[in-house]
DNA sequence: TTCATATACTTTGTATAACTAAGTACATTG
DNA sequence: CAATGTACTTAGTTATACAAAGTATATGAA
């Protein structure tokens, strides 16, 4: 879910989506990229994105960008709602008990 | 977390605890006792909690106990402080990106 | 100039653990 | 007496996060 939200203003590739993770999180999410290339491999297989290796502006570095499809705008909301769903019953749990 | 938590205030067998998932979190969790049990014993396992056969008051079934222990207690705390820094991330994370 | 660090992606293997399904058994209620 | 609810157990499957090791280029400092 993380992943997607992050390419959801923009196409990123994988480093870039490693650093925004921990600084947007505040330090929260220290991904490996042994950890994230999988996940995006995953989105991948599910079509949820869709990437093109594209040259580094400026830089003669070849990186891969990944974007979200519709498919995965869509699979987006339904994770934030599953999400939000989960965070409330964990909370009200964590209040109540 | 959920499981210890339930188990915070007072022992609880089982079929109370899938009972109480379901209603204090508001009909998120709804665990199938193959996936609780499951659960307790893993905690039994870590000395999380212990437990003990005892015969229900009034009723004449067998009900095993688990109570949480002091481990428990400071693993409990532990993953609170856990969830909430997750639970942070990722709305930090769901807002900003 | 060369060594260390940062950037960038890939692949394999392991460990965790949630979940389902199927089983046992007794109690309660219509 | 049949169906449902209560109560616990075990085996097997699946998902997937993660670490580790590998490849490769770029950059900056000594």
């Amino acid at each position: 879910m993380l992943v997607l939200k992050l390419l959801e203003s923009e196409p990123k590739y994988g480093y870039l989506i490693i650093q925004e993770l921990k600084a947007k999180s505040g330090g929260t999410f220290l991904l490996k990229d042994g950890t994230l290339y999988p996940i995006l491999y995953r989105l991948e297989d599910e079509k949820l994105v869709a990437c093109r290796w594209s040259e580094a502006e400026g830089k003669q570095v070849s990186r891969k960008y990944y974007e979200i499809t519709e498919a995965g705008r869509q699979a987006l909301t339904e994770m934030e709602s599953v999400w939000q769903s989960m965070a409330d019953g964990v909370f009200k749990i964590m209040r109540e008990a």
